[in-house]
DNA sequence: TTGTGAGTTAGACAAAGTCCAATCATTGAA
DNA sequence: TTCAATGATTGGACTTTGTCTAACTCACAA
């Protein structure tokens, strides 16, 4: 997330940034994702792009997303077996699962660090580490 | 993964260890996890249980395989937005994940460390922390 | 003004998983 | 050993998330 206003200006130019033309739902799928800021999944972001009256169809945003994913735009976050999240922050950071509620929240990477990865087989190449913290409403005792 | 041996009595005291009763199509899918020692889609234990002559339908695969999660028995693997995977290693371990071919391997745990992990929010208890190494088939360059 | 190619669309389809009401098995008590 | 009660299993309908396709639309360059 490097800019921080996020006008129709400021999308299309990010979309332009990553080689994307800029269409009309296109944009709409960026505002939904980026002035929110928040973890969405696609059929919280279809409902928001059509909350005035419908205009983008459940196949454009999939397309969306993949398209905005596979350009480094945005990142899914892969927590629930039910369904994909996309994630508008692609800095290096972890995330915090609420299994009760659903709900995801950052965890900052610099204060973040793994060790002891092992070794990868050869000819391979990492993709990425995602770390995944669970947590459920506890019985008074926290930790 | 306590046990040595996956016989049918060692199988029978190791649901019976997690207060489950031992009736023949739990059996079966137990010893479909334990004997590989894989983590398998509910698909493919479907098929391995059934390989000979159909004898454990689809819902009770999914119902069985809930009940082991719940009871602590095996975990699940959530690294494929597509399917859910099991684990019948239920000891500290990490997941290393080939995007390409969808084949998972365990990273151990004693070599691994994750430090600076924030507070948690008050009244919440951490389930566990999930981490996945995502790699690909890579041009050359290892690492 | 018009032709072209990229983008969008509705709706059919696919895959994973859940639900339900009917049936079957296991078990413990008599 | 028998039998009722409880728990487990079943087929199939259903739900949800996501993909696919073929037709259509739109922006734009010539």
């Amino acid at each position: 997330m490097k800019a921080i206003s996020y006008d129709r200006p400021a999308l299309t130019a990010l979309l332009r940034d990553h080689q994307i033309a800029p269409t009309h739902q296109r944009l709409e799928i960026a505002h939904a994702l980026f002035s929110r800021g928040r973890h969405l999944s696609a059929e919280q972001i279809l409902a928001f792009v059509n909350e005035r009256h419908a205009e983008t169809s459940k196949a454009t945003v999939y397309n969306t997303l993949n398209l905005f994913r596979d350009r480094g735009l945005i990142r899914e976050v892969i927590v629930d077996p039910r369904r994909v999240f996309y994630d508008p922050n692609t800095e290096p950071h972890q995330h915090l699962y609420h299994v009760d509620t659903g709900e995801i929240t950052d965890i900052a990477a610099d204060t973040l660090a793994v060790t002891g990865l092992p070794e990868l087989p050869p000819g391979v190449v990492t993709e990425g580490v995602d770390i995944i913290v669970r947590v459920r409403a506890g019985g008074g005792r926290v930790r």
